[in-house]
DNA sequence: CGTTAGCACTCTCGCACCTTGGTTGCTAAA
DNA sequence: TTTAGCAACCAAGGTGCGAGAGTGCTAACG
């Protein structure tokens, strides 16, 4: 549909908006791209594309600037054919990070600094729902008769824990008879079995209050989409792009950040559609505050677990660099 | 030193100042504040308070500025008697969170949100260097033969875990070996007794590698000065603020507070001193990209366990109600 | 001596105005 | 279909002017 040459118009286009942050206009598309014609024709080439809803102006007489579109096509062609090809994910970045720390959170806090660093970009890791893994153990700490923490480990390694209180003395041996009850039900369970299996048993034991108490919260420690195991970095890097010297353009951005809620359901789709790594442009983007903004995120973690790793910057954004960082972080978290 | 009518317009610029963002005169003073003199005399007095180093002029024929020095001495006055006789400190601020969660990390995060709106500022609150308190419980979760998590509870509540890998295979006999006797030598003492015993001790035990490695670990998650569990809030709340509506204004605090080093130190010595509550304003603080902005902060915790909850936001801040509002979180951060 | 009124002075801010550089769209020619 | 030339356009930046706000000074007053 699009001629070749004014797809090579619209890359050349949209890469110099991505490097300079000004509309690019006719003449230097052609100094600064071996198009082999002149501006005017360039010329007729733009305005073409204008009315294919690819660039607009931001006013007249003023060079053209990419739209949400002309991004999406830019994006489209980039996943289908230039990254194939590069099969090798930022090198910089799998350096930076080899022999990282074991740790989860320490892992993923620096492979969020190097996101946000390598890409300019705020970078968001979020860490696997807690359990999509298997239940390994469960132990019960008696802090006081009181008061006793639940920690629940998985098999991948990840932790889990939660105060309960209960409303009347507990005893040690109450605690630990307790707690090899629980072992032996729910070990080797994953999160969801765990929630099955309560709606559809009737095991005599959960006829006791105090394992009754114990296995709500350990239900409540599984299912909490768990706000504080998400690593942000890189809002100075935010700040640093011109799209963002003015304050008022990074606001509605922010309070979409901090608020937890909207932040989940953003990456809610992040898995679905068959391409390994969302990419969503400008207004596709459904939060209307985030119109100016791109997101490139990326499942990670095995299996179903959730975990996603995102990088998050204006529409003028390096894609590609961003989507082999991502895909980067992708690889460096799943290895762990 | 300062007469008492020039005490009362310097407190009068200031508050006026906090409210409006903008340079104050003297007739506006003498319009808004009952201070029963005329402009003409509020201008001598306002040349005198300029010469004193407690106001300036961003230019000549603007209206005055308070300098830092001018808002250490409201400060300083606040402190010693303002707040002295409202001991309820910020009634909307205890309704909000009363009865909040038990969870030490969920409450801080409601702690912080709350200080965030409340003050219009950034609020940062963190969680006492974990093991403040004496160690409670030690559990090994053995993963594989290579791997097992290490847990260890507070008695205060708080959990730390640890991933380790192992260089030889490890029995899970051999583990709960290792855990019996980690909790033998290690229960009951605090983070600094562990580090103190194994520099003086030469306890025999101490030769088995697997207890060598392991104890090791231990003393990591202890001593861990624990970025994650600093929750933060608040920046959609600064960029309201007309001193950050131009980015750059905003940029170098950013970096200094996405830099866990820098954030930790600078909140090295707020405990000291006589007053419970540390006010840090402009130049006082360490980082000289720090100038136009106050910290107010207060540890937490009961002993030395150094948590802090502060507030963050520029010089003219309303002092007042943070020092109140921060003081409020401590009380609800210290009986959970 | 402290306080007040009057007045000249200074400086920023906002507005209008102009110039300039870069870009477009159109037309006609190759 | 491509190219060259040309008129028109518009944002950005600089200049000049008037209004407004505030100061500092001086002289008068109690």
């Amino acid at each position: 549909m699009l001629s070749e040459r004014r797809q090579r118009v619209l890359r050349a286009l949209i890469e110099d908006y991505i490097e300079y942050a000004l509309p690019v206009g006719s003449r230097t598309l052609t100094e600064r791209h071996r198009l082999g014609v002149s501006p005017a024709t360039v010329r007729n080439d733009l305005s073409a594309l204008e009315d294919a809803g690819f660039i607009q102006q931001p006013h007249t007489s003023a060079g053209r600037v990419p739209t949400d579109a002309g991004y999406r096509t830019f994006v489209d062609e980039l996943l289908s054919s230039g990254l194939a090809e590069e099969e090798r994910p930022h090198p910089a970045m799998m350096d930076e990070l080899r022999g990282a720390a074991c740790e989860l959170d320490a892992l993923m806090e620096r492979t969020s600094a190097a996101l946000a660093r390598l890409t300019d970009c705020l970078s968001i890791v979020m860490a696997p729902s807690v359990f999509a893994g298997r239940i390994r153990q469960i132990t019960l700490v008696s802090l006081s008769v009181w008061q006793a923490i639940i920690i629940v480990v998985a098999d991948d390694g990840q932790v889990a824990n939660r105060t309960v209180t209960f409303s009347e003395e507990v005893t040690s041996d109450e605690l630990a008879a307790a707690q090899n009850l629980l072992n032996r039900l729910l070990v080797g369970q994953s999160a969801r079995d765990v929630r099955r299996s309560l709606d559809a048993s009737t095991i005599e034991a959960l006829r006791d209050p105090l394992v009754q108490l114990i296995i709500d919260e350990v239900v409540e420690c599984l299912g909490v989409s768990d706000g504080n195991r998400a690593h942000s970095l890189g809002i100075s890097s935010l700040l640093r792009q011109p799209e963002f010297s003015d304050a008022k353009a990074l606001l509605p951005v922010m309070e979409v950040l901090e608020d937890d809620e909207v932040l989940l359901h953003t990456f809610d789709d992040t898995v679905e559609g068959g391409s390994p790594v969302m990419v969503r442009i400008g207004r596709e983007n459904p939060a209307s505050e985030l119109a100016g903004i791109s997101i490139v995120a990326c499942p990670y973690g095995r299996g179903d677990s959730e975990g996603v790793v995102a990088v998050i910057g204006p529409t003028r954004m390096n894609y590609g660099n961003a989507i082999r960082a991502v895909r980067a972080a992708q690889s460096v978290l799943c290895d762990d």
